[in-house]
DNA sequence: GCAAGAAGTGAACCACCATTCAGTCCTTGC
DNA sequence: GCAAGGACTGAATGGTGGTTCACTTCTTGC
């Protein structure tokens, strides 16, 4: 047994597999996930296409953990604005503002993880994407509702319908290039109205 | 100059035509837009791959057309059920119960027309569905406002919100096969508080 | 009945792209 | 240096399913 793989190449290994998926998040907020074959990925990786296939059993798989990434960085980002406030009405305002910010300024990025048809396998991995911010919404009111700062709810329900609020609410915006300037401010009044924030 | 078509001939291929589109949406119904390919629509619609081309020029024209076809006979049917109530409060009730209800019974159906990975072309057909629902919820939404039942809002982003949460919060449902008994009267109270329906 | 021309047929075609694999290059331990 | 075995390569492969088209069948007006 002459060869038994050592530190140096499994680091190698793993910034190789780091650097395809990075590719792939780049092509994906370039042209979307239209854009992304795997000749596409490998040579923006700087590899070629069967070396995707050693780190990665399909497509499907590599963008499963692509989407897998890039959907907790988003969520990070939401969770992180949220934390710092201290009011479920702040909370949820900081909720907007972070996911609705930062999808405007990646634009085809998110439309990629929100809209754009996908191959099923992939489509699966945006339940989970959805269902992150859903859970993270449900803890914030579940606390309103305990607190009486909000009135009686199904935190679950409410988040789902939140979750899907907001994404339709930047699916237009995303499609035209930009929102309106009053788009966020009159979507955080919706969600406190929907929340039943006390005025 | 030996041949016109006739009336009759006219009334020909348009049958042919629709029944290629009903077999397309019997086969959505069953099996999702996944199990229809043109010669599975051909077969069903009893005539030979090549006539559907003599009808739709792609494939994505064809199931262009079954989307607005199916999606118009929902909106009607929620459309239909709203005009019957005289309060906004009661026409969105209606709306929500129609909808979901809808849903419920074709499961397979909506959730094609809903959220099945589809060809982009065909995806943009889904937009022009949830415009029209959001169309007719901000004709409701507007008119609330303008008789003091509703707060001051923005009817067109209340209007698309509302769409993005009665989707999101079906699919879960449409998924499992079925909804809890609480979900139909939790979406309507959530959708209340959002419009700002005084309790 | 017949010529002209349209509608209908379905097997063959083909583009696309994920996936593979035989050959080459590297890394390791001795 | 060298043998063993893994990593890497990228041109070739293959499956899928939308699309075509040469041919057949039907309609029409005379």
């Amino acid at each position: 047994m002459a060869y038994r793989s050592t530190e140096r190449v499994k680091a190698r290994l793993s910034a190789s597999r780091q650097r395809i998926i990075a590719a792939a998040l780049e092509i994906m907020a370039g042209h979307g996930y239209a854009g992304c074959s795997v000749a596409a990925v490998a040579e923006r990786a700087g590899v070629a296409t069967g070396t995707v296939y050693r780190h990665f059993p399909t497509k499907a798989d590599l963008f499963a953990e692509v989407f897998r990434t890039a959907s907790q960085r988003e969520v990070d980002a939401v969770a992180r604005a949220a934390a710092q406030r201290t009011t479920v009405a702040a909370q949820m305002a900081a909720v907007v503002e972070t996911f609705a910010g930062r999808a405007l300024q990646s634009p085809r990025l998110a439309y990629a993880l929100l809209a754009e048809p996908v191959d099923p396998a992939v489509d699966a991995e945006r339940l989970t994407f959805r269902r992150a911010y859903a859970d993270l919404i449900a803890g914030h009111v579940a606390a309103g509702v305990a607190s009486g700062e909000l009135p009686a709810q199904d935190p679950e329900l409410t988040a789902t319908a939140l979750v899907g609020a907001l994404a339709e609410a930047m699916v237009g915006p995303l499609a035209a290039g930009v929102a309106g300037p009053g788009t966020i401010p009159d979507l955080i009044r919706f969600i406190h109205r929907a929340l039943g924030v006390s005025p």
